[in-house]
DNA sequence: CATAAGAAACAGACAGGTCTGTAGCGGGAG
DNA sequence: CTCCCGCTACAGACCTGTCTGTTTCTTATG
């Protein structure tokens, strides 16, 4: 006769498949949705059905757990990323376009509660805390990715469109009260375009000389 | 004879004109630069040099005190932006280059950690906590102000623009890690440009009919 | 002028709770 | 048997907020 689990029925279902996935995703979505440092282990090891001591025989700390939170949804980010990229290959228009398209999508959902990486940054000021590393290099991937983008388009600075458009995205994540009034996609697409042709302008202008 | 303070001999001077203004000057600064969760109010009445009972008597609890600490966050933001937006009273499209100017300025500096706002409502995803009321009522302020000016440009869609500089001015804030490394006024005036220009087209095209 | 009353600040202890991280014990499965 | 698991208890730190009691300065009144 075994006591019945009080409320996680499938964790036995689900099986031990990988113990350190399950504490990870269960401590993914309490991170997201209710605050990193407003999560204790404790709260993270009874919504998971799991002792503390297996919580800290896969992670060393509680800080290398929110280093792994951030990687997974690093991971999940850049995979859903290339597959949109992948369709698009050679038009970085519409690559460009199929981007904001779930970008939007994304920021208008419900629960949305921005982007992992920027409310980590925020929660933790020092620069060395190990999940700071994660979120730098998060950002950097996605100015890193938007420049390849840019300089297939042909405009006359890349770098600076690349920029532009990161702030556009990092916006985006951040203004979800304001967009999630209106059609974010939409409006992302817009501000998209825009920037493009001043680009093309710029670089019409000196093309002539 | 009265005994030497150990550390705060500006104290007597400065004088006890607003023990209440000295209290929330050393918590913003410490909010701000440490995050609200990771400083106690311990810390804030040793830097403040003041007793507890002190700030538990302008403070009914530490959230009114975050409160405060955005709301005079607030003050000075609107104080700086109308002093800025009176310089250019009836050209809108200088006005916004004008903030423009000083909000990049203002990404670059070097303790840039962000806007006071956004940070706290990554730390409290809380709706209901009063500080994110009054950072909820900031953002709109925000947008109100931008539809204010946009209107004033002669543009087809008015809301679309206010909405498309929302997320522009949101995304410098928390682009601060990219933009430092150029020159982020430079970066905004371009995208403030591009997209009035945008929007300037949309409208032409109809004007017409 | 002198004295009493009040306000506001101080120090410091403390209550009650939460946090991270560790240790010991028993059970089940390979 | 050995390893992994869950459970319980614990240590030590920190958190918010309260309480007691003292000092200091201002103000009002005799």
């Amino acid at each position: 006769m075994r006591t019945e689990p009080t409320n996680q029925p499938l964790a036995e279902e689900i099986g031990q498949v990988d113990m350190r996935e399950r504490l990870l995703a269960t401590a993914s979505d309490l991170f997201y949705h209710r605050g990193v440092r407003a999560v204790g282990v404790d709260v993270i090891i009874e919504a998971a059905g799991v002792a503390k001591t297996s919580l800290y025989r896969h992670f060393r700390t509680k800080d290398d757990l929110i280093a792994a939170y951030l990687q997974r949804e690093d991971a999940d980010f850049w995979g859903l990323w290339d597959s949109v990229a992948a369709r698009h290959a050679g038009d970085g228009e519409a690559e460009l376009d199929a981007h904001m398209a779930w970008i939007g999508e994304r920021v208008g959902r419900p629960r949305y509660r921005g982007c992992p990486q920027i409310n980590v940054a925020a929660e933790f000021p020092d620069e060395d805390h190990p999940a700071r590393l994660v979120a730098r290099t998060h950002k950097q991937q996605l100015h890193r990715r938007l420049q390849d983008i840019a300089q297939r388009l042909q405009v006359k600075h890349p770098d600076v469109l690349a920029t532009q458009l990161s702030v556009l995205i990092n916006g985006a994540f951040v203004s979800s009260q304001i967009l999630s009034t209106c059609d974010a996609t939409a409006i992302l697409r817009q501000m998209t375009h825009a920037l493009i042709s001043a680009a093309r302008i710029a670089s019409a202008g000196v093309s002539r000389a």
